[in-house]
DNA sequence: AATGAATGAGATTTCATTCAT
DNA sequence: CATGAATGAAATCTCATTCAT
């Protein structure tokens, strides 16, 4: 909930933002490696001054992506809970292309960049804790058992599952893909047998 | 099976063998973020000139590491077939720390790197495939079925969750790792009962 | 006397004083090698902008800042001659810490700044007279003579032993220090011995 | 004694001596805070990554260009004491404009440069400790006594004196200045009679 | 009286790479 | 084999200053 204190401009400022986004787009396309101040600022049409007048330091620009993805994260969640069948919906974001390239690109930046990690590091602890808490209403006890997937267990797997394809989508590679995730969704059918009939009988 | 063109200094070079490992402990320790041919030369104890006497870009340099991390991989995993239990000593690859770790890194460098991609890509096909061999022998038909995981979907959710485990290590977060991995080993025990049967007779 | 012209903002504000006595700590605490109006703005907790609204450049300010501390060494002086032991009061300023090593900030800063210079120059000449006026008075025809040691020489010999211990202190060096003061304090009794046994009397 | 062990390029290389002596050129016509390692190549008519090539960082140069003034220093303490009359070749070299400028320039930079500080520190007490042998030489009894002045006082009182002249040179005061140093060296040819003698008798 | 936005200049440093020896 | 020299490009960041509000 702390907002940045180093933060200068205007929260709605629209270059703040044009910026923001623009380091968004720069990452995802070309990856953290392509990332400088400059080419947030040349692609934005902007001096690179202007730049580090709203974000003092890189960390600080990087720092404030990472907030805003992970609120986007945060809400996105909220959002599949509302659906029909939230574990299909979970599982969408979990193999959603573009947050989900995006969220490896800053795993890779947090091994250089302490405040990115322990920002990162936090998030996602809560949002383990957020998932086990869905997985405990939706399928309650069907998971656990002697040989049973324990709920952060299960948001281990799932979330690793989605994030293998994205990596190897971006190399180019789709063996075993779609078999994948079909798996995955007959599997979260069983576990959740009621929600996804009344999505069916919907249908 | 393509050699290096541009490579220069004879393969066994005492020095060229340096520069490999180093590259290698430097992307390991502090991401490939850190890394450059000068820093490479400094922690070498050499001259940035030698290291491009060696490989004369840094895309040489990579694909070389890459090159002989594609070969390790895959003695490994055909060592992992001697094994009383080569199913568990493939997960253990897949979830062997500084390996996963470094794949990761040059995932993230793949983005950028045209040759690296390529040659990444190609070599997750191959093991990919090799991995399916694998499974059939192994398991054989368990696997298949209406409800059934395909062998390439099997290896790519393995991938997945020893991947996941690694980065979230990466982070400083563990939790739910214990239970994914004690779930994974105990559904492969159960994928593949014999093997598993001799080796606890043993123990 | 000449007030400064572009002088923005009432002479008396908080503002405005708040900013001079910020220059004074951050030139004596980090040398003015680490002076900038932005650190000024930083640490007084002002908008940079704030400290151009009162000193449209940095001239402006530096300027402002030697003018009082001239004003302030000026009066320190008279405050001198009414205590019991004039020269001693008189050496004592010469040997302050924080007052010298700011007038040696601003020699150094003079090097550039034509503005500055051309006021230290002439609050520097000024100071001369008026100790030589001093010296007239308290020593009178005991400094004259063959070998004697003419009042303006006696004000440029004790200005230096005293700005050079206080930059060798700057240095961590103190060697020869004690008993350099220990000399010229001796020596200044003998020269003007009525006005030590007055204030021995009292003691 | 130690050698820098950062230095690149050869000790004696053209490029590398230029770009000292350039270095002390800028400090000495503008003052250091006119030093950037831009403006030594620029006026050096060299690339500003070469000045790197040879000099990593700024710190770099300025502790060479330190330990240069300090050997030539040392050297030439050691030709005074050749001469006919040493004291006064040591108070010539004290009131040398160059070398005594460039000294505090050094002075104000050391605020700011640890390794410079260091350095200066270290080489201020060994000059001190030789002028006190040089002293006690020279001078030897006629120093001691009740009122006397010890010889590391005498270093001290000397380079203050020194200092303050160049120091008030440099902004363009004179006043006092000749009868201070008239008084110096009338005062040192009483210390030590014997040799002012040898000296007066050759003129 | 105060401030947010913007900018051009410049500083320091790092980098991959080339080349001559 | 190996290296010293050199370089152009880029990165990050700081700065004084201006201007409109």
């Amino acid at each position: 909930m702390t907002r940045p204190q180093r933060r200068v401009g205007a929260e709605n400022s629209a270059t703040r933002t044009l910026i923001l986004k623009t380091t968004e787009e720069l990452i995802l396309e070309q990856g953290y490696g392509a990332l400088s101040t400059r080419r947030v600022a040349a692609r934005a049409g902007l001096k690179p001054s202007l730049v580090h007048y709203y974000f003092p330091t890189t960390d600080d620009l990087l720092l404030e992506v990472s907030r805003r993805g992970a609120e986007d994260s945060d809400r996105m969640i909220e959002e599949a809970l509302e659906s029909d069948d939230p574990l299909g919906a979970l599982w969408e974001l979990l193999i959603d292309t573009s947050r989900t390239a995006m969220a490896l690109e800053f795993m890779a930046m947090a091994n250089r960049r302490d405040a990115l990690r322990e920002h990162m590091a936090e998030h996602c602890r809560q949002m383990r804790e957020r998932q086990v808490e869905i997985f405990r209403t939706l399928i309650g006890d069907r998971l656990e058992g002697p040989d049973g997937l324990p709920p952060e267990a299960l948001s281990v797997v799932l979330a690793g599952i989605g994030r293998a394809i994205i990596m190897e989508e971006n190399l180019g590679v789709d063996c075993g893909h779609e078999a994948a995730k079909a798996y995955v969704e007959q599997w979260l059918q069983k576990l959740a047998p009621d929600q996804s009939k009344v999505k069916n009988a919907e249908a």
